[in-house]
DNA sequence: TCGACCCTATCGATCGATCGATCGGTCGTC
DNA sequence: GACGACCGATCGATCGATCGATAGGGTCGA
């Protein structure tokens, strides 16, 4: 019980945080959501503070470690990128509140929190810039700014989160395909995506997130 | 000296609902920021609501008419994207605070504002459709979910004003080509850029926000 | 020229409401 | 009878907003 109650407290936080803001949630509104008191929201956080921390960091370090298990091994940039761009659109399409609160709620964390925040988030994104650099550097790739357009294919791919839904008229495979093609494209890129990569990004996401994909 | 103050209270806004979100500013923090007292900040203002609506609505009729002035009478597609791309992103990189707020506190208004405010972005993302659809058509442009590659493509772009620095190694030149360029790539699009039509993008962004580009 | 009158700009003080957080308790259950 | 789960009541602080007051400058008729 106390177990599922915690993790009720999390998801109603993360449902508030990304459509109302952290600053725009109150522990009232909080209560309500995950069906308890505020007192009791007490005994199952610390702070407002904490709960935001909590879940910007599991968040993230989720995403970083399904990224390392997707690419790990694979010595192909492109194929390694095509892991990247699907496994972040999937986790954008599947988890979009939690995808939200880490991409918009930086500004609210004080500084000694956003620290850690950001310290995995350059890591993450130093996967994306590995395999871009090795991708220019091997040929296959090409772009003048290889940082500007990692900075913009990583926006691109996090966009999914404001407008996905699940009973649009697109699979998540789909979407995964199209997302790693319009980046593939973007770097000039001439040869086709890598299927099987792709293939084992969903198996990483059904794994990490624990959902069919 | 009026109208003056009025505009103060106005880039005071700005600026702090772009860094702290608008329910993360209090009525305090905008009048310290203003140089004026608490009290003073109701001479000019209605509401912090109304204050933030004024804001989103400038800024979203400022982007539109600007798109519309630099899209009119042209009929090639390739050049109207590209135009789109480039005053898109120039307005990001100019205004960062300005469109910041737009994009991320569209949750903070209450629904009789808000949908004034979607119905501008709306118009606005029109422009965009309209002119991927007719590529699509004319040939010139392949994708297979046109809207899902426009909502890529806009959001790709907004992503300049959370990063994108002045006193950095591109220029607002070089920056708005690179990004066409990325936009054109990711559409399949064989045709170079139309430089000429960039040209048009730099007067009409130099005038709508009276800033040398 | 002079006061009477007003209007704009400004602020200290303060309003009621709500904020995040804590207290002292009451329940079952083991 | 100890403990985990839970809550009504309430804390001090801060919120957005308003109050009455003051100072200064322009516009009058006398």
């Amino acid at each position: 019980m106390a177990v599922n109650t915690r993790e009720r407290v999390r998801q109603a936080a993360v449902k508030l945080f990304a459509t109302k803001g952290f600053h725009g949630t109150g522990i009232r509104d909080l209560a309500q959501e995950a069906e308890l008191s505020s007192a009791s929201l007490y005994h199952y956080m610390g702070t407002k503070e904490d709960l935001l921390v909590a879940i910007m960091n599991e968040s993230l370090r989720r995403l970083l470690d399904a990224a390392e298990q997707a690419t790990a091994g694979l010595t192909d940039p492109v194929s390694r990128l095509g892991s990247l761009v699907a496994l972040h659109v999937l986790a954008h399409a599947i988890q979009p509140d939690d995808t939200r609160v880490v991409d918009n709620e930086v500004h609210a964390l004080t500084a000694g929190a956003r620290a850690g925040v950001v310290e995995l988030r350059d890591a993450y994104e130093r996967l994306w810039a590995d395999a871009i650099e090795d991708g220019v550097t091997a040929g296959v790739f090409h772009t003048g700014q290889p940082s500007v357009t990692r900075l913009a294919l990583v926006e691109m791919c996090s966009g999914v989160a404001r407008w996905y839904s699940p009973s649009g008229p697109l699979t998540l495979d789909q979407l995964a395909s199209h997302y790693a093609e319009l980046a593939l494209r973007a770097l000039a890129c001439e040869r086709p995506l890598d299927v099987a990569a792709l293939q084992n990004c969903r198996e990483v996401v059904s794994g990490v997130w624990r959902v069919p994909v």
